[in-house]
RNA sequence: GUGAGUGUAGCUCAAUGGUAGAGCACCGGACUGUGGCUCCGGACGUUGUGGGUUCGAGUCCCAUCACUCACCCCA
């Protein structure tokens, strides 16, 4: 009895070729380029206990309060798809004593993360991330080098457009006297507010500054500005990251009006966005967080980290990409019988041992029975860059035909030399 | 959670309320040392699903599901 069709459930998505090989080259590169800056991947469990990220991400946020994938296991423990990966990273951090490793500690992670949400272009409820955190820093300066990995690692993907947007958002003083003055001008008009910027006035206030609409907007460009309420540190923390920046030669541009959604952002907080991506368009998320590692049980540590959204990183990356490069992507050589090949009488085909013997050398081949013309056919569809053709006379003298496909041009050389042909089609270029 | 749009073959799309089709792709054959063909043949669908109206529904109506986009929010 045939049930109704399976898919994959809402807002997941399987992942094919040739765009896993996209994915890959990503991937390659993030371990790459993060370890060039010195840090090292960390693999957290894709399940947390609730508890994690009630307390670390924030029980205001949309994340806890309505995103995530939350369930009861059998031993009845609560247990949580992971929404995002920095409050993980700094579980681990505490519970494997990292304060004891020199100081700072730079992990990254990338994999899937969670968020029970309505699936719309760059959204999807499995999502990926790539990230970096710097724990146990310094400041300014570990926000600047965060920010440094960040840019490298996009201009390296071929991303040349892309500004990064900075703001402060104080640190906790800064926050609580900002808050009150926000409130102060806000609860008056209340009834200007929208449903879910009111409720935000008991939860969240500054949430309420990038709300997008307009009557809401025009209400707020007379509201009181943090940048008014920063205490004196807050203030010179922002202005010496500027400075750095500035220094590096790092464009950027600041936004006073971002605001994060998460609850453990201090001070500095910055994003990457894109113009290709619809109403979903940021790339990139981040910014530095002084006391979650000391909300989940650690010591008092200064951190600071990004997280970049795997999937739309992909649906906007350059034309241009050098991840894009075809020596990254292409298919295997084909490996075909010219003429008739004597039969080995065991039924193994006499090209069975030559496709090993290529592959060894570091060729990938597959063989095929199909001819000509339907091997060229063949051929482009696959992606392979040459047929290697094996008659008679090859299997006599040890050689093959090499036709490549670009130039069309066909010549026949003895066994090593072919080998080393086809080889440099897959040599990556740096 | 709210709103709008769209659902026909693996893909792209046709079919006035009157026999469900084409192109591409796929499989087989012709072609026995070579070019992206050509020719012949094949498989391919509970028209998303369930109801309703009708002599008759892919087409009209209702519901439902899925997808897409937007709101919300974020990566």
């Amino acid at each position: 009895m045939k049930g109704r069709a399976l898919r994959a459930p809402k807002g997941t998505r399987d992942l094919l070729p040739p765009a896993t090989g996209l994915w890959a080259a990503v991937e390659a590169e993030v371990h790459r380029i993060f370890a060039l800056y010195g840090y090292r991947e960390i693999r957290t469990p894709i399940l947390e206990e609730t508890e994690l990220f009630a307390r670390g991400v924030g029980e205001a946020t949309d994340i806890v309060g309505k995103e995530m994938y939350t369930f009861t296991d059998r031993g009845g423990r609560s247990l949580t798809l992971r929404p995002e990966s920095t409050a993980a990273v700094c579980r681990a951090y505490v519970e494997h004593g990292m304060q004891t490793l020199p100081q700072p500690v730079r992990l990254y992670y990338l994999g899937p993360q969670f968020r029970y949400e309505r699936p719309q272009r760059g959204r999807y409820r499995q999502f990926h991330q790539i990230g970096a955190e710097l724990l146990g820093g310094r400041g300014p300066a570990s926000d600047v080098e965060i920010l440094l990995l960040l840019v490298a690692f996009l201009r390296r993907l071929g991303f040349a457009e892309l500004t990064v947007l900075l703001n402060t958002v104080g640190d906790a003083p800064s926050r609580a006297a900002y808050r009150a003055a926000l409130l102060a001008y806000l609860e008056p008009r209340a009834a200007e507010l929208g449903e879910e910027s009111r409720r935000r006035l008991g939860t969240n206030p500054l949430r309420i500054l990038d709300s997008k609409d307009p009557a809401e907007q025009e209400l707020l460009a007379a509201a009181p500005r943090l940048a008014d309420h920063l205490t004196p540190a807050s203030r010179e923390h922002f202005a010496a990251v500027r400075a750095h920046l500035d220094r590096l030669g790092v464009a950027y541009r600041v936004e006073p009006r971002l605001v994060r959604g998460l609850d453990y952002y201090t001070n500095t907080v910055f994003e990457v966005v894109s113009g290709d991506l619809g109403a979903q368009n940021a790339i990139c998320g981040g910014g530095a967080y002084e006391g979650l590692v000391e909300e989940l049980g650690g010591p008092p540590t200064y951190a600071v980290g990004f997280a970049i959204g795997a999937d739309r990183l992909l649906e906007v990356l350059p034309a241009g990409s050098p991840l894009r490069a075809p020596g990254r992507h292409r298919g295997p050589v084909l490996l075909a019988a010219a003429g008739r090949l004597p039969e080995s009488g065991d039924g193994v085909s006499p090209l069975t041992p030559i496709a090993e013997r290529l592959r060894s050398e570091g060729v990938p081949v597959v063989e095929t029975g199909a001819r000509a013309p339907r091997l060229f056919q063949l051929a482009e569809q696959l992606g392979a860059p040459a047929l290697a053709f094996v008659g008679e006379e090859e299997l006599a003298r040890g050689e093959l035909s090499l036709r490549e496909l670009g130039s069309r041009e066909q010549t026949r050389l003895p066994f090593a030399e072919a080998a080393d042909r086809l080889r440099r089609y897959y040599e990556e270029q740096p």
